[in-house]
DNA sequence: TCAGAATTAAACAGAT
DNA sequence: AATCTGTTTAATTCTG
């Protein structure tokens, strides 16, 4: 069967958005896997790759690369800066930058909110702050990195000149260079995906400097730490080839923590450089030299640490598969599998390798030769999988921050006041369980899971929170809180022509929720399900096949929307007391809940729920589509209706329903009632006055 | 407590 | 034969 792929029209393209979306994070970050197909059905191969999107690895891959690239560049550009002093005092004039939102909102506001405080152009302008600030930082951090190598390099011509042991000093500090070029590496890594997420609105603005960035997010402990490894490395191979020249060194006094003096007596290279980019050994004084046997113990350790972690994250879950026969090891792994994650294009993926490989056997050599386990395999290993726990938690970190910045936003409508508190929920570590702990619903008022038919308590209007959420529910694994019925509903009406195959339903739900990324035959059967059960979704074959497009009437038939879920939104909307203090998103909800529950009554006209459209700045399909099944005639009937699309359409048979598009007069006279003196009536009484299902 | 809606699971049939 | 699509039934969960 043939599928073909759908543009499906974005929803909501703000300044914010356009700037946050990156075509390379259609998957966002999250890591979860869109095969995990919980061993039910095969379903998880049908919908797959159609989407071109990049996964995480690729992601990950690709930011690597650019961070190599950018570290080829910043060391090129050191080799020529001596000549070109332009490049840096480019930087020399700062970008004035006033104390702005540009520093400030991020933090205190949601992107969203910003969105609809600001006019468009005050966000333009907003984020063409942000990105010159962010230039500047970037500008300033490289400004000064710059200089360490001017000034290491002057020393090192220095040194040459006196002439002593130039060719091995050359050699240290190729070395020192090249590790010095690992840790750059590593820190565009973190810039390079700082930034992304930035750009995503992800992440806040909090870090002003890159490295400083990176010193906040591992402290300065851990870069000291990290630093040691590296340097410790690097000193036990220098002291074993100058053992093996006949020269002693006393691993004592330069220890894991300390080689740097040593070189530093030797070479002068390397210390402006680290006594300004990272908290440098050299100040930290012999305090922190380790006793030799201290180092090896460290190694040991070290070792042990590495391979206990590689059982543990390898073993079992992930690579189950290839870990049959025992423990993983790279050759395990080829072996079962063809590829090797530190392999791909002809070229060893071991960061700051790069070798060429022509086939796997070589590769193979070349990681055993170049790449065992020996000192500086480890300290690189530790390295990246600081870089990786560093990114972990500040993902973890940032998703949490979403989630509540969602939970305040959409599930405490009766407190508007709450908008202008600073978004501190984050800090509720519970927020991460919540898929796991329903029960914390009843802890918070709405702080919780999102299930089933809170969107019907809540009348969240599926477009409006789709639209201002959409990254959020790309990245997050996160249950959207929209029943099944309304998902698809949205997913068709969202469809250039009101249409989609399941295919593409499939697609749409994969695409725009992390959380149907797994678990696929269970939601995919949901989806059939619903598909099947509800009237509202139509059939409709063609010549390529069956599509199925929304009976709008059925759907607000089906299910006429309650509003017990806001009782006090509802009367200040309609009464209009609430306005000033309610955000958009609830206005627009409002609008929408209003608007479906009138149009489910026939009772609304066009130019009444135009006005409210407008009123609330909504333009969304929920709500337009609302308009135009109304505006069509009186009769309610879809804009386009099942009948256009195909020869041959299936209706279900639902004969507990009759038909009855006619309303009764008394109705609108109850609902104007309701709208015209909300307060003196309970909202029990607003919905037990629409008998709607009676009316069926 | 209950009814109704939603979800989940599963069986089955027809189409590809 | 395997997979996808669509229908249907039943059990369970959730909500008002």
């Amino acid at each position: 069967m043939e599928y073909k792929n759908r543009c499906h029209v974005m929803m909501v393209e703000s300044a914010s958005e356009t700037i946050r979306t990156t075509p390379s994070n259609q998957n966002g970050v999250s890591s979860l896997s869109s095969q995990s197909d919980g061993g039910g059905g095969r379903e998880g191969g049908s919908n797959g790759d159609t989407n071109g999107e990049i996964s995480p690895v690729d992601l990950l891959h690709l930011q690597q690369q650019q961070a190599l690239q950018a570290a080829r560049q910043f060391l090129l550009q050191q080799a020529s800066g001596l000549n070109s002093p332009s490049s840096t005092e480019v930087k020399q004039n700062p970008v004035q930058v006033p104390v702005s939102m540009a520093m400030m909102t991020p933090q205190m506001i949601t992107a969203q909110q910003m969105q609809q405080i600001l006019s468009p152009p005050q966000l333009q302008a907003l984020l063409q702050q942000q990105q010159a600030l962010m230039l500047q930082q970037l500008q300033e951090y490289y400004k000064k990195q710059q200089e360490q190598l001017h000034l290491q390099l002057l020393t090192q011509q220095q040194q040459q000149q006196a002439g002593k042991q130039a060719a091995k000093e050359q050699q240290m500090g190729n070395k020192q260079l090249a590790f010095q070029q690992q840790l750059i590496q590593m820190q565009q890594l973190q810039q390079q995906h700082i930034l992304n997420l930035q750009r995503q609105g992800l992440v806040s603005l909090q870090p002003s400097n890159p490295m400083q960035s990176l010193q906040q997010a591992m402290g300065p402990g851990d870069l000291q730490q990290l630093w040691k490894e590296v340097s410790g490395v690097q000193s036990a191979e220098d002291a074993l080839k100058q053992q093996q020249t006949g020269e002693g060194l006393d691993l004592s006094t330069n220890s894991t923590s300390s080689s740097y003096p040593k070189a530093n007596t030797h070479s002068g290279l390397h210390g402006p450089m680290h006594s300004n980019s990272l908290h440098s050994p050299a100040h930290s004084g012999p305090a922190h030299s380790t006793p030799k046997r201290d180092r090896y113990k460290e190694r040991a350790r070290l070792f042990e640490w590495i391979s206990s972690f590689s059982k543990a994250d390898l073993g079992d879950e992930h690579l189950t598969p290839y870990s049959k026969g025992g423990p993983l090891s790279s050759n395990h792994y080829e072996e079962h599998t063809g590829s090797h994650p530190l392999y791909g294009h002809g070229e060893c993926k071991w960061p700051g390798c790069e070798a060429l490989c022509e086939d796997m056997g070589q590769f193979i050599k070349h990681l055993n030769n170049e790449h065992a386990l020996d000192d500086r395999s480890t300290a690189q290993c530790r390295v990246q999988m600081q870089v990786v726990q560093q990114l972990e938690i500040q993902l973890a970190k940032e998703s949490e921050r979403l989630q509540a910045m969602m939970t305040h936003l959409h599930m405490r409508p009766s407190e508007p006041k709450h908008f202008n508190q600073p978004l501190n929920l984050a800090s509720n570590g519970s927020l991460l369980k919540r898929e796991t702990h329903p029960a914390s619903t009843h802890t918070h008022t709405g702080v919780g899971p999102i299930r089933r038919r809170n969107s019907d308590k809540f009348c969240t209007p599926i477009g409006s929170e789709l639209a201002q959420n959409c990254e959020f529910y790309k990245n997050a694994d996160v249950r959207p809180p929209f029943t099944y019925a309304s998902l698809i509903r949205h997913a068709i009406l969202e469809a250039p022509d009101r249409q989609l195959t399941l295919n593409e339903i499939y697609n749409w739900f994969t695409r725009m929720f992390a959380y149907f990324r797994r678990n696929t035959a269970t939601w995919k059967n949901a989806v059939r399900h619903n598909l099947s059960l509800h009237k509202c979704f139509v059939r409709v074959e063609n010549v390529k096949g069956a599509v199925w497009t929304v009976d709008e009437v059925e759907y607000q038939k089906r299910r006429p929307p309650k509003m017990t879920g806001s009782p006090t939104l509802v009367k200040n909307m309609i009464s209009g007391l609430g306005f000033g203090s309610l955000n958009a998103s609830y206005q627009a909800a409002l609008a929408e809940s209003s608007l479906t529950l009138l149009n489910s009554q026939g009772l609304v006209n066009p130019s009444s729920a135009a006005s409210l459209n407008m009123l609330h700045g909504m333009g969304h399909d929920d709500v337009s589509s609302t308009v135009e099944q109304v505006n069509s005639n009186g009769s309610c009937s879809p804009t386009l209706s099942p009948q256009q699309y195909g020869h041959q359409i299936h209706v279900k048979e639902e004969p507990t329903e009759v038909q009855d598009d006619s309303r009764s007069v008394s109705l609108m006279a109850t609902v104007t009632h309701n709208m015209a003196m909300p307060s003196d009536r309970d909202d029990r009484d607003l919905d037990d006055d629409i008998p709607t299902e009676e009316l069926e």
